[in-house]
Formats: C-alpha cells, sequence, structure tokens
RNA sequence: GGCCCCAUCGUCUAGCGGUCUAGGACGUCGCCCUUUCACGGCGAAAACACGGGUUCGAUUCCCGUUGGGGUCACCA
C-alpha cells in the first residue's frame, strides 16, 4: 500500500465489513465520505474489512460491490483487503512493544471474567486491570498464550475536534488498555483500522457515530507511533421509525433490497443525502449539485428516522424525469414475470410509446410494472373487483353503442376516439364518466388507468375493440 | 449502570441574538383541474421538551432537569 498524499488533499474511504449486504445507514455513510472527497477533489478509497474470517463470505463481498455501483458510489483505486496486511498490522504492535506502548498480557480468560464480575458486583465501572502491564516479568511458562494490549494512558484527559460532533472530550482513565493481537496472534478491528488508514494515507476519517468512543482509543496507537492524526467526522446513524438504530426489524436495510421494491438509485441517494443534511430550502438536488455543495459542517448531529414515503414521494420524482426508453428497460423484466412470458421488441415499443401515460401514475418501478400489465394481457381479460362492478347494469347496453360509434371511425386517434365516446353518451343522456368507467374496465380490466382514448389509442383499434365486444351487450 | 452524543411541526429539515405572528419538503385534511387514478395548482391544521440564568432582547449562548440515542469483547 502506498501512502502518497499530496500536501492538503482529502483521502477518505468507506471501510465496510462484508457479513452481509450494503446496509442502508452504511450506504449514507459512504455516499458522505464519497461526496466529500468529491467536493474537495480527492481521493475516495474502499477497504473490505474481513479480517473477521467466520463472519466474511464472497457473496457479501459482490453484495457491498454491486450496492456501491447501483448507487453510483464510485471508489479510487483497487478494492483493499484488510485481511491482506495482517503482517503489517502484527508489525506495527510488536513496534509498539518495543516503545512501551503496549505489553503482553497472560491473563486467562478465567481472570479476565472474575474480574469483570467483580466489577459488576461492586457495582464500580469495569476496566481491564491487567498485572502485566507495568510488569517486566517474563512469561509465567515458556509458551503461555498472550495477547498484546495498548498501555492506554491514564491520566489526562484525550480531545477529538469532530467536524460533525464539535469538540468531544473524554478522561483518560474512561480508556482501556484494548487487544490489539489476539493470542493467535491475529489483528483485532481497533489495531487492523488503525494501521491502514494510516498506510493508505486517510486524512478523513468518515464514519458512523457509533465509532466516536473508539476514535478517542484508535487515538492511542496513533499517538504511540507518532502518526499524524487523521480528521474525524463521525455521522449520525440512520434510525428506523421507532428511533432506534436501523436494523432488520425495522424491515428493508439493504440498499438492494430497495432496488428490488422499485425505487431508482438516484432517488435513494437523494434522500439519503437530505437525511441528516441540508441545503437551503433545496430538497431535489442533483449529484452535481450535491458534489458542489456538500461539507461536513452542515451534517446534523442528530440522528435521524427513515420514512419510506419521503422516499417514494422522490422516486415518483425521478421516475417522472426518467427517460421513457430507460424505464421501459427496467421494468420490462418486471412485467415478464408479472404476465408470465419475455416481450418481444415490438411490446417493448409500445411500453415506451405508453410510458409518458404511466409513469405519472407511479411511485415504484413495481407499481409502474402492474400499472402496464394491461397493454400486454391476452383477451378475455381478467377484471378485478372494481372492475367487475363498473361493467354490471348498465354498462354492457352503453359499450355496445360506444363500440358502434368507435367502429365506424375512420381514423384512430385520441381525438377521434374522445368524439365518439362523448358523443355516445351524448346520445345516451348519460354523463361522459357513466360510459368512459365501463370502458376503462373493458379495456384495462381495472378501475383505474391512464387517459381513456390514450388507452384506445395505445392498444389499436383491433384489440380495443374486441376488448370492448367481450364485455359489450351483443343483443343491442 | 459508567462514559459519550443529541433535542424546531407526526417525519426530514431552514434558522447560526433582533429579519420568527418560526420558512420549506413529505405525510394528513380541504378545494380546483378531471372520464378513473395520478400529475399539477391553491389553501388548512401541525413544532422551538421543561426550568433557571446571560442579555435591552433568546428558537438561537450557558447550566440543570427530562426524554432519546450510541458505546462499554481476544466482533467489526
Amino acid at each position: 500500500m502506498s501512502a502518497t498524499v499530496q500536501p492538503g488533499e482529502v483521502v477518505t474511504r468507506f471501510a465496510p465489513s462484508p457479513t452481509g449486504f450494503l446496509h442502508i445507514g452504511g450506504a449514507r455513510t459512504a455516499l458522505f465520505a464519497w461526496l466529500y472527497a468529491r467536493h474537495h477533489g480527492g481521493r475516495f478509497l474502499l477497504r473490505i474489512e474481513d479480517t473477521d474470517k467466520a463472519r466474511s463470505t464472497q457473496p457479501a463481498i459482490e453484495a457491498i460491490l454491486e450496492g456501491m455501483r447501483w448507487l453510483g458510489l464510485d471508489w479510487d483505486g483497487p478494492e483493499y483487503y484488510q485481511s491482506q496486511f495482517a503482517a503489517r498490522h502484527a508489525e506495527v504492535a510488536h513496534r509498539l512493544l518495543e516503545r512501551g506502548h503496549a505489553y503482553r498480557c497472560y491473563m486467562t480468560a478465567g481472570e479476565l471474567t472474575a474480574q469483570r464480575e467483580r466489577a459488576q458486583a461492586e457495582k464500580r465501572p469495569y476496566r481491564v486491570e491487567s498485572a502485566w502491564r507495568d510488569c517486566s516479568a517474563e512469561a509465567p511458562a515458556p509458551d503461555s498464550p498472550f495477547v498484546v494490549r495498548l498501555k492506554a494512558p491514564r491520566e489526562g484527559e484525550t480531545v477529538i475536534d469532530d467536524l460533525v460532533q464539535g469538540r468531544v472530550t473524554v478522561r483518560n482513565e474512561e480508556l482501556d488498555d484494548m487487544v490489539l493481537l489476539r493470542s493467535d496472534g491475529s489483528p483485532t478491528y481497533m489495531l487492523a483500522v488503525v494501521v491502514d488508514d494510516h498506510d493508505m494515507g486517510v486524512t478523513h476519517v468518515i464514519r458512523g457515530d457509533d465509532h466516536l468512543n473508539n476514535a478517542f482509543r484508535q487515538l492511542g496507537i496513533i499517538r504511540g507511533m507518532g502518526w499524524p492524526e487523521p480528521a474525524y467526522a463521525h455521522v449520525p446513524l440512520i434510525h428506523g421509525q421507532d428511533g432506534a438504530k436501523m436494523s432488520k426489524r425495522h424491515g428493508s436495510t439493504g440498499v438492494m433490497d430497495y432496488e428490488a421494491l422499485g425505487f431508482l438509485p438516484e432517488a435513494l441517494a437523494n434522500y439519503l443525502l437530505r437525511l441528516g443534511w441540508g441545503h437551503g430550502d433545496d430538497e431535489i438536488i442533483s449529484t452535481e449539485d450535491a458534489v458542489r455543495w456538500f461539507d461536513l459542517d452542515q451534517v446534523g448531529k442528530s440522528p435521524s428516522r427513515f420514512d419510506v414515503r419521503k422516499l417514494e414521494n422522490l422516486n415518483g420524482h425521478y421516475i417522472r424525469e426518467a427517460d421513457d426508453g430507460r424505464l421501459a428497460g427496467l421494468v420490462t423484466p418486471r412485467i415478464g414475470s408479472l404476465i408470465g412470458r419475455s416481450l418481444p421488441t415490438e411490446e417493448i415499443e409500445l411500453l415506451v410509446r405508453a410510458m409518458p401515460e404511466l409513469k405519472p401514475r407511479a411511485k415504484t418501478l413495481v407499481e409502474l410494472a402492474e400499472n402496464s400489465t394491461f397493454l400486454f394481457q391476452t383477451r378475455p381479460l381478467d377484471f378485478d373487483e372494481k372492475a367487475t362492478q363498473l361493467l354490471a347494469g348498465d354498462a354492457p347496453r352503453l359499450l355496445a353503442r360506444a363500440w358502434a360509434s368507435l367502429n365506424a371511425l375512420d381514423e384512430w386517434t385520441a381525438l377521434a376516439t374522445e368524439a365518439a365516446v362523448r358523443s355516445t353518451a351524448e346520445v345516451a343522456g348519460v354523463k361522459l364518466g357513466q360510459v368512459a368507467q365501463p370502458l376503462r374496465a373493458a379495456l384495462t380490466g381495472r378501475a383505474t388507468s391512464p387517459g381513456i382514448f390514450d388507452v384506445l389509442v395505445l392498444l389499436g383499434r383491433e384489440e380495443s375493440l374486441a376488448r370492448i365486444a367481450d364485455r359489450m351487450d351483443g343483443a343491442e
């Protein structure tokens, strides 16, 4: 790893652990780090924290990369894997040992728990109290297992001027002698992050504020090594509707879950950006503007709650803005699985033509697909409950009249069909709606659809007349 | 429980001592447009947690209370 950082250059990173998909909270943190780097013309790095071999999986790594790409968060350089640097981590631990900033601790698991229980019984805060901290004695036995612990400072206080949280002070007596190297010689997360961030030249550590407490302990390593201290920005977590840290029980928490639910990446990104950050009255913010405007000092310190309804509203906006061809491409597979067959090119072209009428009515791609199926269904149609109601009573007779005047048309345009249907209603002495609604039901199988004259044109003369005939009173 | 952080409409936020009879957005509720549903337009209800200070003046500064959250591993 090279740590060539130009003076004044900004280097941020996203460091997920591959134990699952890309979490929505992690995605927002990544977005902030990405924006900060882009805003300052710096670099944004990606490091997979796979030191926990038991929990890290290849599918999880791929899921995270997929989520990042989907959201448009591109990283500079290759993705780094923390597990590759284990030797370097151990080297740093030994350097700390040489410098007297760490020590070998031979305490057994039993001693540790006994100590913890005693502290609990006496109701005093627990912190490791290792007899080996200031003891230069040799190991109890030549090959006794040991861990390497940081010799944390015990007096004074540590101050962090966090870019989001402001000045945070912690008394050093609150800090414990955390484990750096496990008894099997592997590095802990605490050691690994610090070493990797330093080696990668990370200048700004932007991460969730669940790491704020860790920052103070990690500083011990940095200072022990005499390394430059990075700037910290601990951004608040995303909470669920109940105000607690967003987790599985709040429903969908994976970025790609939202893709499956029919959200556009730009809508999710815009929503995530506005969660905990604001720029005056601006709500719809393009990536370009986000890069131009984003800065850490505007990030709020309090956690914000995830609100799907606002996300849906934003998604509806971005669907309306989206290119018809793109939307058709996104929605075609969804329609395919709804109607149980794939769409040939002519039908995809029909979908593109219908898109201007379809897209203002959908908040998600799921809805968009559902609202599109009537175009591709084959007769006889299935009718939902409301459509069936609309087709009862006088409807068949009115449909027969409408069929007759539509059938007499020379040209099949929205204007012409509208004139025909309006005159049908007029002649029959009923309101337009009384003809239009049964027509809609007969044509689409539903009670709601795009404008009925657009539907007529989209479906074409032959199919339209056939669908009406299926439902009209043949006697008249 | 210890430590740390936070606190403006139900939700996301604007506000960085006087411009606040507190602005915008989502959601909610009316009305308009209208063949349905959306879109769009107009309008309404809706918040500075509480108590002390500081100040000529606090939503804005300080302290406390209450409430919420985070974190306390040989996980990351």
